[in-house]
DNA sequence: AACACGAATGTAACCGCTTACAACCGAGGA
DNA sequence: TCCTCGGTTGTAAGCGGTTACATTCGTGTT
């Protein structure tokens, strides 16, 4: 493997004029970059990036850790895109206008990871936390030796960036449709994982939004994986019930989907007998039939924000810790009970 | 940020034994080690990757290169779960057992991310290429500088390991299937990119086998680009034919969907009037209706055997380079005219 | 008591690149 | 002709770990 001596050598400079080549100083004589570039292509020359990340503070790299939910190997390659998976297409997109590169890292949460997070926090200028993969006080002093920036995480005013989706305002709007549009009152909740922070809220701006208006109730079947298998127990657990609600709100689209799929095996039609609705507007609800009434999170300009903001950090902006959040917008289609859509 | 000097200077020790006791030596004293390791958690002292690395010649970071297709930022967000995404999880699962990390970079084939990657061959000791993302003579240049290991990959032979699926086996067992299983005689398929060789091998094979059977013949709309909107297209193509094909294969999934719901609302019933069949499996294949007919790939399997095989190459194998076929699945549902699967 | 030897620890060179600072060069000015 | 000065290029000191080799220490031998 070549190095700058070699390279220096070769074209009968010193490693500086090579260094300053590399880097497109202006102080070197066209003549002489010339030379020294001819050398580089010839030789295939690529600096090192460790000799280089230790001589400039900095690698050029930033890291991206996420839970890893699909455990089952099979869930991987049947679910939909996952949150996790835009979020970094979007980072990965954000990045390729700058010479800095992404490293990855999921896992459950847990003192195993943590170390791994530790250990990886070597490698990078700067961390992008995708969901509550830290506890806070975890989180907290990871972002004390660098740069770190929440995405759809619940720590909140840790001092540190954050940048979240609206989740309790897109509920509401969703909860205010099927109670004010559709006239439903028997409302139906099928929650998420307990330790995902937007599970959390979906639920709680669920349930307030029913419980405030007069007459209506919620039934909630808490704790699914967010997997399509998941939502078809809870539909299960709804047949169980006296009463199926009228309509049933999923705190997200793979188990509103599993939801419907379930009760419509036991011959309920949705949305005539009960409406469901998700969250998240994946692509596997556009296809399912009905079509799925969801919210539709800006997943991808989350990654977008939260890459721009680490780079600000990185590059040394002091500003004052932010917390950054972007709405939601409803997207009505059949599953609710509204007629099919003209569009599309 | 501290140092091993720093560590060193207040366990009262030089930075050999720091060294020592970070990289588990057992040639450090039970009690020495002990209060080494008190100041490293006081401290909070986290080596640096690249001191690391430039000293060990190690970086403890693999690369992955794959296409970015979706161009369109919200072709991503409502895609299904992309190729390269279940890779990802797949190497990245793999490497879990590891300290190496995973360093990620797509981009559009061409010059530009040419240079891309190769500055980012700096930064890693081995790289993963998802697809044809770099011509033949590119990754031949790259794989003399570091290992690599291509993944469904066309560049055969290149004197580099390759992993890739069995797409003629997979494309001729499907043809089989309409033609022998369901009596189809005029079939009809619908083309993926150019530059993928997995569309290109999948058109061959489906079109020779049917050829293949006297009296069968084939009509294919070439050039979608495995979005669901590219399926629709051609389903609108394949509408101003004299005669629509009895049935339909295409390239992926996602424009096997867009080729049925465009077909569908054109009146068209399926499978009654039309089959249509997919490739890859993907998760909502599941659940549309009808469910969609498809060939299985082990995508994650993929990922896991690269991974594997890059560490091996790492680790100072010197083997010859192999490439390595992993078998499909015929994944039988409604879109083809079977009738609806007992299970599930 | 002197010695040998293995275990534990320290010393310092080295990994490959960047950059502050020094040195040099040639042209224009005094 | 000598000096000054901007433009180029070279020298060498880090950056923060690792590790070969040297050193020291403690213990059992003779």
């Amino acid at each position: 493997m070549p190095t700058v001596y070699d390279v220096a050598r070769l074209a009968g400079v010193s490693t500086a004029t090579v260094s300053r080549v590399m880097r497109g100083s202006d102080l070197v004589r066209p003549v002489t970059r010339d030379r020294v570039l001819a050398v580089i292509e010839e030789v295939g020359f690529v600096p090192d990036a460790s000799a280089q990340g230790l001589s400039r503070r900095r690698k050029e790299i930033i890291g991206l850790v996420g839970l890893e939910r699909g455990v089952n190997e099979t869930d991987i390659e049947r679910d939909g895109l996952l949150f996790v998976d835009v979020v970094v297409h979007a980072v990965e997109a954000v990045l390729r206008g700058t010479d800095t590169s992404l490293l990855l890292s999921f896992g459950p949460s847990g003192e195993q990871f943590h170390d791994r997070i530790r250990a990886l926090s070597g490698k990078v200028d700067g961390l992008l936390v995708v969901e509550d993969v830290l506890a806070p006080a975890q989180l907290r002093a990871l972002a004390r030796r660098l740069p770190v920036v929440a995405i759809a995480a619940s720590a909140a005013g840790a001092g540190l960036d954050v940048v979240r989706v609206d989740n309790p305002a897109g509920m509401r709007e969703l909860a205010m449709h099927l109670i004010t549009g559709h006239g439903y009152r028997r409302l139906g909740f099928v929650g998420g994982p307990r330790d995902a922070p937007d599970a959390v809220e979906r639920l709680a701006a669920f349930s307030s939004a029913v419980r405030s208006v007069p007459g209506c109730t919620v039934d909630v079947v808490p704790g699914g994986d967010f997997s399509e298998a998941s939502g078809r127990t809870a539909a299960r657990v709804l047949l169980g019930r006296e009463a199926i609600p009228e309509a049933v709100a999923c705190a997200n689209d793979q188990m509103a989907i599993g939801v419907m799929r379930e009760l419509q095996r036991s011959g309920i039609a949705i949305p005539g007998d009960v409406a469901v609705t998700g969250f998240d507007n994946i692509f596997p609800g556009r296809v399912v039939d009905p079509a799925l009434t969801t919210v539709g999170q800006p997943v991808r300009e989350l990654g977008v924000r939260a890459a721009a903001r680490l780079l600000e950090r990185i590059e040394g902006s002091t500003e004052p810790a932010r917390s950054e959040t972007l709405p939601t917008e409803l997207v009505i289609r059949r599953s609710c009970g509204c007629p099919a859509e003209a569009k599309e």
